[in-house]
DNA sequence: CTGTTAGCGCTTTCAG
DNA sequence: CTGAAAGCGCTAACAG
């Protein structure tokens, strides 16, 4: 038999059986052969027996779309993220779903492409499939979330995760990058910086407002003047780091150092300060954020914050369970654990490694 | 209003909008209110604005189950990879939903876990779902794709890519790997290495298997003869290969060239010799596979295969949306571009870069 | 323990 | 152009 299924040979095609199927065959009723499907009770293990063997031989295989139709209940669960193809996301991802098929969710993904507008549409479509919840971390450009009320006005949890918008509606599961960026901050002006750039992106988003408050703060707290043409606003990738790299290796007042929001544009920055033969940490102190696997390839190993991408969807999703099947909400905001990890690309001083095992906050702040 | 609905306050949800609340308000039946939503004609302009407009007030939002029942077609198709935190798989997904998206398909997604067991019980839930189709990438372990044999029967088109099985009722998306491996052995030869070893996965799946041929065969046309002992598989991870470079440096009949079939474990070998004090590509060369993002990071920089996820997600997906819309199949297989990539890690000679613009082999080939 | 019955929300003939 | 009626496949009262 070959793959040719057109529009003419359709009806070639065994159409899937029913349990009336096998109630016809076994003559028994659709809810006796319903029943002994699901595996309860209030059936004589007999006529399960050959129900089972029957559905097993026919090929039966449960139309959930129907129970799902019939108990209200979908079983699946939506994921929408700004992109897929990244590995912090398709770290959660793997998380997430590892969490949900062990409590035998489905899992409907979609991405919003950093749009809103794709969100929205996600959004509605997740709706009509009818998930059970919805985890979701926000596009680049989502400044409020009330696409997402409908869902929650009919009951539907919605947890949102690392991109979140503050709320008193939705649980959050974030980790504290105010904190963190202090921490990271700090560091780089115990190392001796003082002239420090902090890249970062659109400050509409949790992640980077906060993170550039953390530099802040830490600026302040060791009295240096905030320099506004320190901070730089990008999208972040490889590219731009690459560039703004060059662009500062040739700049004559050059900072000693640069903060980056992630390690991507850390990692362009370190290449092309590299290649104009300036050395790292020496000349310019360079930090990441994510603790992504580049950071140990790159040279000097690059400093940065571990943030790790499984435990976030784990979380998420376990909350979610929980939601679902508890229905309560024990808090509403849930902030992991964070670790900076001081490497070679900002150790100018011959400090110890900064890892520390007893991370600076850990899970559930109410 | 806060997040809390218990078991006790379920009765506090709005439960969805039907089409006959809609009806019901505007004093017409339930069919001329799902005509209208579904925007065919035979309908007049007017009441259907007026649904239109009390559809967006009253909140309604269409219930694809109940439509997907009736209708008999699910528009979901269901993708099932061995994990989904690794960047050639994310990449595949992305390109994947992208494509699908468009076609205005919703993307049930799920991870074997590298195990046959579990991907029997993902295709089990794809089944009950009914989704419109599948895209595959097989499990480390998986010998005969017998358990996707029923989704066929009943005219589901299952398409294959990245690793595969080769059969002839499904679909398959790859590269040539035999003739990656081979461009790439008969490379290192040309660069003056003899002891040349492959290090590859599992020989029950067709890319490592193909490789592995490929290796032997350039080997072969260059007087070469194959030495078992230089053939290691291996998980591919970066552990691994780390593990391997330092066992490698200390050996005493060291080779001259790594192969690895992945860049983690290409990257892992390189971490270690470099540590050992040994010159790449001086005393090693060394090549990956898959042309990840770190091939340009690592130093010096990683010769690998330039073979995109997002294009074969892309490909395979677009395959997918083509047999649901035509239903006929117009090749069995299909073969996309590869590109080796000669970086510095194997140039021991002033040799060009390798990299061609016109690469080998290009798309369908029946 | 088993059968009967009545839908879940939607689409689709078929009549008007 | 609109309405009535039937039913997709399953489940859950309710009877027996």
């Amino acid at each position: 038999m070959d793959y040719e299924f057109g529009p003419e040979t359709m009806h070639l095609l065994k159409k899937p059986v029913t349990i009336y199927d096998i109630a016809k065959k076994l003559a028994v009723s659709a809810s006796t052969v319903s029943r002994a499907l699901k595996g309860g009770n209030g059936i004589s293990p007999a006529t399960r027996k050959r129900i089972l063997s029957a559905a097993e031989t026919m090929g039966y295989s449960t139309n959930s779309v129907a129970s799902n139709l019939r108990r209200q209940n979908s079983k699946t669960v939506g994921v929408i993220v700004p992109k897929l193809n990244s590995v912090f996301l398709a770290e959660a991802i793997a998380g997430i779903e590892n969490e949900l098929s062990k409590a035998g969710y489905n899992l409907l993904i979609s991405q919003s492409l950093e749009s809103v507008k794709k969100e929205k549409e996600n959004v509605k479509a997740m709706a009509s499939h009818r998930v059970i919840g919805l985890l979701v971390s926000l596009a680049y450009d989502t400044d409020d979330i009330n696409h997402f009320r409908q869902l929650m006005d009919n009951g539907t949890p919605v947890i949102f995760f690392d991109r979140v918008f503050e709320n008193d509606h939705f649980p959050v599961i974030t980790i504290n990058n105010f904190r963190a960026a202090y921490e990271l901050t700090s560091h780089l002006i115990a190392e001796g910086c003082r002239r420090i750039v902090h890249a970062t992106g659109n400050q509409l988003q949790n992640v980077y407002k906060e993170r550039t408050m953390g530099y802040k703060q830490a600026l302040m707290e060791h009295g240096i003047s905030f320099d506004p043409s320190l901070l730089i606003i990008s999208n972040l990738t490889y590219e731009e780091g690459l560039e703004f790299g060059e662009k500062l290796a040739a700049d004559g007042k050059r900072p000693d150092a640069i903060f980056a929001a992630n390690d991507q544009f850390a990692a362009g920055c370190m290449q092309s300060i590299k290649k104009a033969g300036l050395s790292i940490p020496g000349d310019v102190a360079i930090a990441g954020f994510n603790d992504d696997p580049l950071c140990c390839l790159v040279e000097p190993n690059l400093t940065s914050v571990e943030y790790k991408g499984f435990s976030v969807g784990t979380e998420a999703a376990a909350k979610l369970v929980d939601v679902i099947k508890n229905g309560s909400r024990s808090a509403y905001k849930i902030v992991l654990k964070h670790r900076l990890i001081a490497r070679s690309s900002t150790q100018k001083m011959d400090t110890l490694l900064l890892g520390r095992d007893e991370p600076f906050s850990s899970t559930l702040v109410q």
